[in-house]
RNA sequence: GUGGGUGUAGCUCAGCUGGCAGAGCGCCAGGUUGUGGUCCUGGAUGUCGUGGGUUCAAGUCCCAUCACUCACCCCA
C-alpha cells in the first residue's frame, strides 16, 4: 500500500517551504501595520453561506465546492473563499455595533475542486484583508497600496495591477441589460449563450480568440456609471495616483464572485503559465445583506500564497538559501555525545541555532553535516578533549580552529556570533 | 467536463529499425588511527507506472488502464 497526496494538491518541503512562509509574512506585514486585526475563521461552513455569499450563479458554487454532509445531516462546505467568512463573523459576533470600518486580516487554506494546472490547485493557500462598514474611496484605496506594497517588499518587479469599476445596484442593471444586448447577437457555443443570461459579465472574461474577436465593439461598464459611481472611481484613481501605485485601467475586468460592486482590482503577473492572477479583490456593498446582514459597505483582496512564490520563482528571487543553523556539533563517541547533548541544549536557550550530528557518523561525515547545515561553526567533542575538558571549536569559513574550555563555550559563541 | 504531453535509480533524464538496465547530480564509505567545502576510488538504491497481447526475445511494438502534467473552461 503506498499512499499520494490527493490530486490537486501538493507538499510544501525544505529548503523551498521557507518562501511559502516569507510570502505569507510579507503580504500581510503592510495590512498588520495599518491596522487591521488577525481573523481566524474556520475552514469549513454552513454550504448556504457560500452559495448565497460567493453567488448561485458562479463557477465555485455550481461545480467547484468541496460540500459534505455533517453527521448531524447538516450540509457543510470546505471554505472555497475567506471574504464571506469574515462578513459571517462580523455580523455573527455584532462587531459592527463598534467603531467602523472594522478592519481585518487573515491566511489560511481554501479549496475548489478544480482540473490542477501550473499554478491553479484544489488546495491553496492566501493572505486576506477586509474592511467592513465604511464607504470610502480612500479604503479601497489603502487596500490596494497595502497589496502592492506587500508584493514590492519581496522584490516582484512585473506585478501589474488592473483596476476597474463595475458600478453599483443603481447603474449595473442598465449596462447588464446593454451588454446582454450585444452578446446575444454573437456566434457563441451553447454554454456562454447561457452565461448571458445568467452571469453576462463574465463572457467578457472569455480566453478563446474567436471569442474575444467578437468582443471587441462590446459596451463597457465604464461607460455606463451613474454619477456617484463614476465619481467615487475617480476619486480611487486619483488616490492611488497620489500614493504612487502604477495601475492599468481595464474595462474588461469582471471578477468570478457576484457579490463585487464598485471598485475590483486584480494583480496580475505574466509567469505563471495560464494562471495570471496572483492576487484581487474589491467592494462589495452589498454581501452583508446578502446573507442576513445589516447594511455594511465593505472592500478586501485574497492574495495567492502558492502563486505569488510562483511568481518569485518566475523573477528569479528564489534562491538556494543557506542552512540556517549557526552552530554544528559533532560528538566522537557515545561519552562525547552524553556531554554534547547538553551543551546544545544550552546553547539554543541562549538564543543560538544550533544542531549535532545524529546516527553515529565518522568525523568526515559528520564534517560534511556540518557544512551542509551552513553553520558558522563546528563544535568537536572527542575522547581526548573530554579528557582536557574543553571543546574544539572550528570556524568553518576560515577553518582555525581553538580548544575552549567547556564551562566557557556558551559565552565564546555567543561572543562571537553577535 | 474537453483536448494535448509524459511515466526508466532519491532527483533530472538518456536508452536508435526489439537483443545483458544506463549517465549526471545526490547519498554512503574509503583515500586522511579525530576534521568539511576541491580532487580521486569504491558502493547502495529499479516490479522500466500497472495489466494483458505479439515475439525465440519487449524499457522499446500493440491494446487497455492508472497516475502525473499542460492547456481550454474558470480563478488565487
Amino acid at each position: 500500500m503506498s499512499f499520494q497526496a490527493p490530486k490537486g494538491t501538493f507538499d510544501w518541503l525544505p529548503p523551498r517551504s521557507e518562501w511559502a512562509l516569507l510570502v505569507r509574512d510579507a503580504l500581510s506585514a503592510p495590512a498588520r501595520r495599518a491596522g487591521y486585526g488577525y481573523i481566524e475563521t474556520p475552514a469549513f461552513e454552513d454550504t448556504a453561506l457560500f452559495s448565497r455569499g460567493v453567488g448561485e450563479s458562479t463557477d465555485i458554487v455550481t461545480k467547484e465546492m468541496y460540500t459534505f454532509e455533517s453527521r448531524g445531516g447538516q450540509s457543510l462546505t470546505l471554505r472555497p473563499e475567506g471574504t464571506a467568512s469574515v462578513v459571517r463573523a462580523v455580523i455573527e459576533h455584532g462587531l459592527y455595533g463598534g467603531a467602523l470600518p472594522i478592519k481585518l486580516w487573515y491566511s489560511g487554506s481554501y479549496f475548489r475542486y478544480e482540473r490542477a494546472q501550473a499554478g491553479r490547485y484544489r488546495h491553496f493557500s492566501q493572505v486576506g484583508a477586509e474592511a467592513l462598514g465604511a464607504e470610502d474611496p480612500a479604503l479601497d484605496a489603502e487596500l490596494i497600496v497595502l497589496a502592492a506594497d506587500g508584493y514590492a517588499s519581496l522584490g516582484l518587479k512585473n506585478v501589474r495591477l488592473l483596476l476597474n469599476s463595475l458600478g453599483c445596484k443603481e447603474c449595473r442593471p442598465a449596462y447588464r441589460a446593454a451588454l446582454q444586448d450585444f452578446l446575444r447577437g454573437l456566434d457563441l457555443d451553447e454554454t456562454t449563450r447561457q452565461r448571458i443570461e445568467i452571469n453576462p459579465l463574465r463572457v467578457l472574461d472569455d480566453k478563446r480568440p474567436e471569442v474575444r474577436a467578437q468582443l471587441v465593439g462590446a459596451p463597457l461598464v465604464t461607460d455606463h456609471l451613474c454619477g456617484a459611481c463614476k465619481a467615487y472611481h475617480e476619486e480611487v484613481r486619483g488616490l492611488l495616483g497620489a500614493a504612487g501605485v502604477a495601475y492599468t485601467d481595464d474595462p474588461r475586468l469582471v471578477r468570478g464572485l457576484d457579490y463585487y460592486t464598485r471598485t475590483t482590482f486584480e494583480f496580475v503577473h505574466d509567469g505563471l503559465g495560464a494562471q495570471s492572477a496572483v492576487g484581487g479583490g474589491g467592494r462589495y456593498d452589498g454581501l452583508s445583506e446578502m446573507i442576513g446582514g445589516p447594511p455594511l459597505p465593505s472592500v478586501g483582496w485574497a492574495l495567492g500564497v502558492d502563486r505569488t512564490v510562483l511568481a518569485m520563482e518566475a523573477e528569479g528571487l528564489i534562491t538556494e538559501r543557506a542552512g540556517h543553523v549557526d552552530v554544528f556539533a559533532i560528538p566522537l563517541g557515545e561519552e562525547a555525545r552524553r556531554r554534547i547533548f547538553p551543551l546544545v541544549s544550552e546553547l539554543r536557550r541562549a538564543g543560538l541555532a544550533v544542531d549535532m550530528a545524529f546516527g553515529g557518523r565518522g568525523v568526515k561525515g559528520a564534517m560534511k553535516a556540518a557544512d551542509r547545515s551552513g553553520a558558522r561553526y563546528a563544535l568537536i567533542l572527542g575522547e581526548r578533549d573530554l579528557e582536557a575538558g574543553a571543546v574544539q571549536v572550528k570556524d568553518l569559513t576560515t577553518a582555525d580552529q581553538t580548544a575552549v574550555p567547556l564551562a566557557e563555550v556558551v559565552e565564546v559563541l555567543k561572543g562571537k556570533l553577535s
